[in-house]
DNA sequence: GAGTGTTTCAAACGTATGTTTGAATCATAT
DNA sequence: ATATGATTCAAACATACGTTTGAAACACTC
């Protein structure tokens, strides 16, 4: 027979997890995050998953209820804990400057510390996970999009106002396009080391260090974020004089 | 009876194109963009296209050859032309500014410009296309990458080299690095107008205006090409520090 | 207007998908 | 031991997919 779909909580009196539960939802955990990475949502068959995973096929909608549901939890995962941190540790260093307002270095580091956390806590496929991640910010999917702006809402909040803090001269419409245009350097870079071999071949050894990339990402993103307003004036006249 | 899958030149003795054929092939290009922008190209299946294009589910077959073949030929289309004329208006800017090297910004223009007409040719799915195009790229399908950085490959080395010279004191290495970034925050910033809710519920009157976002996005991009050098030492102390 | 090659069409093919089922297995508490 | 509930398993379910087929419809030349 089976449980009610929705819930998780199945102890034993005791309160002892039920050791094989974990050991299956774990392990298909595991699979469900590499294969989702490799192939995306939608290309990716509960079969390939469960066969990776050594479990049952039927294994998936018992303890996750469907395939969706499973791809979420592969998310919320590793996720929720790394914007928690991020949160926690930009509400730390607020706290440490008093009244002084944070740079922008400093804030964008509580975003990218707590990822490349992640990124190097390899035993739990923290790489992997960060590639996913990007992946997922470009999926069309409507229950992925909705999932995602859920999970990200509050501290995509919490770090908007810290931003706009920073760059008190920048207009709030302003602040949002760029923080826009950061989230997708960072998304894209995240996802795909394929990608990378769009631009220019790169030397084999460097590349899977995310850590390197991430620092590289910083100030790229600091001095965008820092840009000089654009003048948004008669933009038509210079489209159509180049096409002369 | 099928012709050979391949060759879309089966014309008339007389040279003129016959005009069902071109109907037809026409209206399941539109008809693919659109879905495919929407849902992806995994989640599109050829019944929704066929059926949203009025024309045989038989006939993407019978034209195209299969559904990666109509995939390609969706973005062939307008990729082709587009990148097309960023070269051709790369060169020249440098004609015009002879021995003096060209700045970023009008190297960006260069990229841009031909992206912003085609955003603005709203009869033939401009904007729709662009999203498209984003999405494309964050694509894990193996067919897909290969396919975009075979057509995207002349036109970035082009281009590369271009911000080489306007970038002298950049090193080749960081230069790779940034035009990566800096392609994630455009075919983000381009995929997805929905995206952007993720960070803040925007004006639906501005919303929509590619022009405006990518003119944005410029000194954006502009500034994190001309951002000062990473300091590529000693990471890991700070990340710990934080820990604490 | 017969002949030729192209394009459309309804139908089917084979395969793969996510999900469900009901019996079997396992762990534990009484 | 036995009863109870959680978990696994092989099998099947219903449906959707991309692709193929062979005949009908069409356009055109001679």
């Amino acid at each position: 027979m089976r449980p009610a779909i929705n819930r998780t909580e199945a102890k034993n009196p005791d309160g002892a997890e039920p050791r094989d539960q974990r050991d299956t939802k774990e392990r298909i955990l595991d699979a469900g995050e590499a294969l989702f990475m490799e192939h995306g949502f939608e290309a990716t068959s509960l079969r390939q998953i469960t066969a990776a995973a050594g479990v049952n096929l039927a294994a998936v909608n018992y303890h996750f209820g469907s395939k969706e549901e499973l791809f979420q939890a592969v998310l919320t995962r590793r996720l929720d804990p790394m914007n928690g941190e991020r949160v926690r540790l930009l509400e730390q260093y607020e706290r440490d400057m008093g009244e002084r307002t944070l740079s922008c270095e400093r804030i964008l580091n509580a975003m990218f510390i707590p990822a490349l956390r992640l990124a190097r806590d390899n035993q739990r496929g923290g790489k992997n996970f960060l590639r996913l991640l990007g992946r997922a910010y470009a999926d069309p999917a409507p229950f992925i999009r909705h999932f995602l702006s859920e999970q990200y809402a509050p501290m995509i909040g919490r770090f908007k106002t810290a931003f706009s803090r920073a760059l008190p001269h920048l207009p709030k419409k302003e602040l949002v396009w760029r923080l826009h245009f950061l989230m997708g350097a960072m998304s894209y870079t995240l996802a795909g080391t394929d990608a990378l071999k769009l631009i220019a071949e790169l030397n084999p050894s460097e590349s899977g260090n995310d850590e390197l990339l991430l620092q590289r990402l910083a100030p790229f993103l600091v001095a965008g974020l820092q840009a000089p307003l654009p003048d948004l004036a008669e933009p038509k006249a210079e489209i159509e004089r180049a096409r002369a």
